[in-house]
DNA sequence: AAAAGTAACGAAATATTGTTTCAGCCGAAT
DNA sequence: ATTCGGCTGAAACAATATTTCGTTACTTTT
């Protein structure tokens, strides 16, 4: 349900005082329709179906506020990006990621688990935001 | 104590029949002495003091064994290396990066946290390895 | 000790990923 | 209508990482 997400988006973005851009928009669909992680010169080289021969500052600074508002995560072990479904941002993310067929699947906690919270508690640490990359092979695959 | 860390790197390689060649002691020094996480290519510079002219290959390498073996640990979001200094492979590192002064600092838990461990298990993953990366202010910069 | 097999290296080229800069456009607020 | 700030388009460039291939050097086997 691509329109459905797109509506949201939009919602979202209208709620917020968010320019929804073609650029931006363009990025949301790919992402959000990719099955797996995708990564900026994907998103780029799909673009041009929107755009006409987009350069990648355009796809990046399209990822960068489509990560900023939370539509999106970027997997930092994969260089490359997934959608979130989840309509508020969090300053956590956690992914299990599956090395034999790339799927990816979030996690979403509510909250950094005790152990992580009580050292960043003892340390005097000013948390900004938090991600979990978990890898191994998902049921499917073993 | 740059010596007593070297030892014990060569040690276990020892141990372990595992090659200590120049190019992965000169990138274990590096890192080890370095106080802040370092990038590939600064280790790469780094290295043309022990070895004449090495190339990017050499130092990926290096650094490739060097994690493979937990001497080092790779901070994606930073596409950084830091020194490890527990003498023992774990499957986990967590680390809290201080985006102000660039400060990381290892957190040692011993196992994946429970809210995590329960959906890696409710979702029969495999777990090879996980990596948590928390960013934010450390308590001297705020 | 010699031969064979394997792991690591060196070098060059190339591939991938991400950023800077600057001029112009466009929508919102005065 | 003007101004202001955010966003875009384009070109160039910078940073990060990998492939390939020929060679060297250990290790194992004989």
């Amino acid at each position: 349900m691509i329109k459905k997400a797109v509506k949201s988006f939009e919602d979202y973005c209208a709620q917020n005082n968010l320019r929804v851009t073609p650029p931006r928009l363009s990025a949301f669909k790919i992402v959000h329709s990719a099955k797996k992680p995708i990564t900026a010169y994907d998103v780029l080289e799909a673009m041009g179906k929107d755009i006409k021969s987009p350069k990648p500052p355009t796809a990046y600074r399209a990822l960068d506020f489509l990560s900023d508002h939370g539509f999106v995560h970027r997997i930092e072990s994969l260089n490359a990006y997934v959608s979130c479904d989840v309509n508020h941002k969090h300053d956590g993310s956690q992914f299990m990621i599956c090395d034999s067929c790339g799927d990816v699947d979030e996690i979403h906690l509510c909250s950094l688990p005790k152990t992580l919270q009580d050292k960043v508690e003892s340390e005097k640490f000013t948390l900004h935001h938090w991600n979990v990359e978990v890898h191994g092979v998902c049921a499917n695959c073993s």
